[in-house]
RNA sequence: CCAGACGGCCGGACGGCCGCUGCCUGGGUGGUAACGCCCUGGUGGAGGAAAGUCCGGGCUCCACGGGAAUACGAUGCCGGCUAACGGCCGGCGGGGGCGACCCCAGGGAAAGUGCCACAGAAAACAAACCGCCGGCGCGCAGCGAUGCCCGCAGGCAAGGGUGAAACGGUGCGGCAAGAGCGCACCGCGCCCCUGGUGACAGGGGCGGCAGGGUAAACCCCAUCGGGAGCAAGACCGAAUAGGGGCGGCCGGUGGAUCGUCGUCACGUUCGCGUGGGGGCGGUGCCACGGGGGCAUUCCCGCCCCGCUGCCCGGGUUGGUCGCGCGAGGCGUGCAGCAAUGCAUGUCCCAGAGGAAUGGCCGUCUCGCGUCCUUGAAGAGUGAUCUUCGCGGGGGCGGACAGAACCCGGCUUACAGGCCGUCUGGCACC
RNA sequence: CGGAGCGUAGCGCAGUCUGGUAGCGCACCAGUCUGGGGGACUGGGGGUCGUGGGUUCGAAUCCCGCCGCUCCGA
């Protein structure tokens, strides 16, 4: 059985949901937001960068790095059961691809969310 | 060579691995539906400002019979360009710079109103603080000429002083002192002539000077302006709930309402109209009864108020279109000082939607910045210290910034670099 | 996408329309009253008026361009 891909979330209530239902895990690269649903679905992951952060430029780059380390990372390990979402920081568009991809996995194995097989 | 002015242009290059997305081709496949999904191959994929959203348009919807006026807003030297503009080009006038050049909201202040603090006598029909001048009267000094003090009624506005600004400026004459009082030049106003499409410029004559500034104060004049914005707007539309129409079934009482038939009163154009009360019938509008549900029976409590069949429209999540051939890019020729226009050839060149155009790495380039190292230079008898103009090697950095319907401008941000024209200075021939 | 408003002393606000002196409260400093603190009274210091131009004799104020912040509507 090939691994599904996860799905993405883009509503503003599914958000809001895994904000203020989920665990928040923040790491040096990034913060990470995980609702466990325990369903057996692929998971369904999303991105926050805030203006905070920087200008269009800035926020893009940021969200295209952590859309990276995502993309790679849950094709190696995928989850299931699981709403994920990634905020971006200051700090993510300096940090060293390797340890951001690395930040990552620690972040989700904090959360307690399962893996698929 | 140094310093500077203006115009135009570029905005790192190549490659590898893994990805995203539009289109084309071929194959497979899902959903009740609107519509999609997966795979192979090919091909395209951010900017000069994509930014700020300050103007002008296209496009779409709404409103509207035409015209004029008023109000409001914007614009404001002249001519041209443009679909249009508050934009651009070329001029004019004013200001700045040795110069190349740069800057200017630059109509009207003899239509009216307001304001001009402080200072100053006076801040706008003029007036007179100090002052200048002669006359008259009294006094003092002197032999006298005359001078001085005080007072009175006058003449004057040169000088002093205040201010950002004081009712033309400079010079000569003139005068008791003065004054456009007279003259010359400059400025200003009016008229005429010449050149120019025009703003305006040049010349001549007349006027003795009238009209301080402020319109980015109100205002006057001229010109322009309907409103909203792609979340505009159009189409499709599952499931659930709700709305409307038609038919079938069940239905006790009262009210309400509708239809119909008598009756009474009033009015009458004798057709009838209005009002009261009554009989019959219809209607799930209201109340009660009732019915149904909460496993069943009784009591209590709670909830629901027609059931069912067919059809119709609106519309939420969502989907599709609008949405990429255009005031289009590039090249050439012609007209024009130019903006630009015309002709012709050639090309098709991003279309996302929590939002694609990327992530990671390598090589090369850089004349720029910074740091290290080696060399180098200088100081010291020396250990060593100082410096980075020059040579070699290496590390880090390399701007401003991301399409959101499209186009023309404006404004703002920007590492580094290239090309062309021109100005001033120095040196040499 | 469209619209409105704000920026003045460390903080919160006047002054802007109608141009000439930047003011109020809290806070701060010094002195007096008190044995000391608190408190009261008296006196004092402190502001590129967000920024860059322009108009004007003169700009916090009028006009234009930028920067930052807040709010409203679709």
């Amino acid at each position: 059985m090939a691994p599904v891909p996860p799905g993405r979330l883009k509503r503003r209530a599914e958000f809001l949901r895994v904000a203020g239902q989920g665990r928040k895990v923040p790491v040096h690269g990034l913060v990470l937001q995980a609702l466990i649903r325990d369903d057996g679905e692929p998971a369904r992951i999303g991105f926050t960068v805030t203006k905070k952060v920087g200008n269009a430029v800035v926020r893009n780059r940021t969200r295209r790095r952590l859309k990276e380390a995502a993309r790679l990372l849950l094709r190696a390990e995928p989850i299931v059961g699981a709403d994920i979402v990634i905020i971006g920081r200051d700090s993510t568009r300096k940090r060293d691809f390797l340890d951001l991809q690395d930040d990552l996995r620690r972040a989700l194995r904090k959360t307690g969310v399962s893996h698929a097989g």
